[in-house]
DNA sequence: AAGAGGCTTCCAGTGAGTGAAAAGGCCGTG
DNA sequence: CACGGCCTTTTCACTCACTGGAAGCCTCTT
C-alpha cells in the first residue's frame, strides 16, 4: 500500500538515518530507503532546501534543525519533557542513579529523557530509542496501565528474552502486572541485562491518564530497590502534578 | 520554486504546527499550509500512517512520536545536548540562573537546551526556538565566530530593535563583536527585555570551531554580570571539552 | 591517461496527484 | 424531528509532476 507515494519516498529516506548512522551519502540514503538513485538527489534536495535534511561536506546528509525543531513540537514528548526535567535532576541527587523517562506508542515504549548518572551502571538506551514493553521496569508500568487490547496484543505477540529474569511467559507477565497496579511501582529485575535492576512508577496526566513512566536503574548487586521506591515514586507525583497545572512555560 | 510539489505540501504540512498551535484540525491544517482540503486529507493520512502525525479524538492532528525520535537524531542538537547538559547542570546549581544553549542555524540562533530556574527571570526563549543573532549574548558569541560572509549578511540585513539597549547600529555591533572575540565571552544587557541580561561564552567542538554557545541570563537590577562569567567559561570549556571526546554514549 | 565510483542532469512516458463537487457525519437550533 | 451549518471523507476525470534509464560530469585512484 503506497509504497511508492512521493510522501513514503519522503519519509524513507528520513527513516534511513538511526543512531548508528547519523550521517549518509546519497547512495547510502538511495540505498536504505529502497528508492532510486535521481529520485533520492530529487527529494533529497528538496528536503536540504527546507531544512529538513543539511549537507555536511560534499555529498553527505544529515537530520537538519529544522526537523529537530519540528520534532520538538510534538506534545507528548518535549511537553512532557518540560514538566519532568526538575524532578528527574533532583531525583537524581538524591539517588545519583540514570533516571529515564519513557512514553508508550502503540505496543512499545520510547525513552523521552534521561540523566545519565556519570558513575552510574551504563545503560543501553537512547533518548529517542524504542523499546519493548514486557522488559523493563518503565515498561511493565506503561503496560500495567495500557488499555485491555494493547495489553492482550502484547501478550499474545513474541516476548523476547534478554536474560535469565526475563518475563516471558504470558501468565507470569499477567499477575506481575496486576502486582504493579496494586503496588503502585514496578521493579524489573535484570530482565534486560544481568547487572542492571530497574524501579519504575507511574506519571499521570490532568485526567488520571497514566502518560507516562520514570525510573531509575541501580546495579543489581548493590541494590535494594524496594528502599529506592518512595523516592521513585515522589518524582512521579512531582512530574504528575506539574502536568496537571499546565506545561510551565508553553511561550 | 517547487511550489506544488508533494514533498513541499507535506513539509509544509508539518510546518503548519507551531508553539502555540501543537494541534491542528484538518481545515486548520489545510489552510495554514496553504493547500486543497482533500490534498491534506490525502497527504495527512499518510503522515500518520507513518507517525509523522497523530490523530487526536476525532479530527485533530499533532506531531507525532516518530518524528521526534527523527529529529533526535539531527546531530547538531541532541548529540550537543547530550554532551552539554551536566555541565549546564553544574552551571544551574551554582548561579541559580536560566542556562541556555544555542547554536547557528544561518543567520539566525536555534535553542537546543534550556535549564529553567524556577525562581529565574522568566525567560521568553523555549527550547526549538529561533531568535536573532544580534540580541542576545549566545547570539553575539555565535556572531563573533561566524564565517565573515555569514557576519556581512547580518550586519547588513534589518537589525530588529526590541529595547532601548538593543544594538542595532552595524558599526557598534561590529565593535561588540571584536570586543566579544577579544575577551572571550559576550555581555548582553537589556538587549530582548529590559529585565535581562546574560552572559555566554562559545563551545567549541574538537576540531576547535565554535559549535555551540552557553548562556545565563540573569536580572538586570541586581547583576553583576562580569562577576559570573568565570563560572559561563568554565561551562562552556567543560562541554568543549565533552564534545571533543566524542559524544559520551552513541549506542 | 585511463578507470572506477559516486553525483547530477536529461529525456520521454505515465500514473500518482490534483481540485471541484458531491456525499457523509456530527453537532446545535428552530 | 427535520433543518442548516460546518467539517471531514470520497469520487471522478484530467494532467502535469514524478519516474527510471541512460548519458554526462566530477573527483579521486591506479
Amino acid at each position: 500500500m503506497g509504497g511508492t507515494s512521493v510522501t513514503s519516498k519522503v519519509l524513507a529516506l528520513l527513516a534511513a538515518f538511526d543512531a548508528g548512522h547519523r550521517e549518509l551519502t546519497l547512495s547510502e540514503l538511495a540505498r536504505r530507503a529502497d528508492i532510486s538513485l535521481p529520485t533520492a538527489h530529487r527529494r533529497a534536495a528538496e528536503l536540504v532546501e527546507w531544512g529538513a535534511l543539511e549537507r555536511v561536506g560534499s555529498g553527505r546528509y544529515r537530520i537538519g534543525l529544522r526537523l529537530w525543531e519540528v520534532g520538538s513540537l510534538a506534545p507528548r514528548a518535549p511537553g512532557l519533557r518540560e514538566s519532568a526535567l526538575p524532578f528527574m535532576e533532583d531525583l537524581y541527587v538524591v539517588t545519583r542513579q540514570n533516571v529515564q523517562l519513557a512514553v508508550r506508542d502503540d505496543l512499545e515504549l520510547v525513552f523521552v529523557e534521561r540523566i545519565a548518572g556519570r558513575h552510574a551502571v551504563p545503560v543501553l538506551t537512547r533518548v529517542g530509542g524504542r523499546f519493548h514493553l514486557h522488559a523493563t521496569g518503565v515498561g511493565l508500568v506503561l503496560l500495567a496501565h495500557a488499555p485491555p487490547e494493547i495489553q492482550e496484543q502484547v501478550l499474545a505477540g513474541p516476548l523476547p528474552r534478554y536474560t535469565a529474569g526475563t518475563i516471558v511467559e504470558p501468565d507470569r507477565l499477567r499477575r506481575v502486572l496486576a502486582e504493579v497496579r496494586q503496588r503502585g511501582y514496578a521493579v524489573s529485575e535484570q530482565a534486560v541485562t544481568d547487572d542492571a535492576t530497574s524501579v519504575a512508577a507511574p506519571v499521570r496526566d490532568g485526567t488520571g491518564e497514566v502518560a507516562a513512566a520514570v525510573s531509575i536503574v541501580v546495579q543489581s548487586r548493590s541494590a535494594r530497590p524496594r528502599e529506592l521506591a518512595p523516592y521513585v515514586l515522589t518524582a512521579a507525583q512531582g512530574i504528575s502534578r506539574a502536568l496537571g497545572s499546565g506545561p510551565p512555560s508553553s511561550e
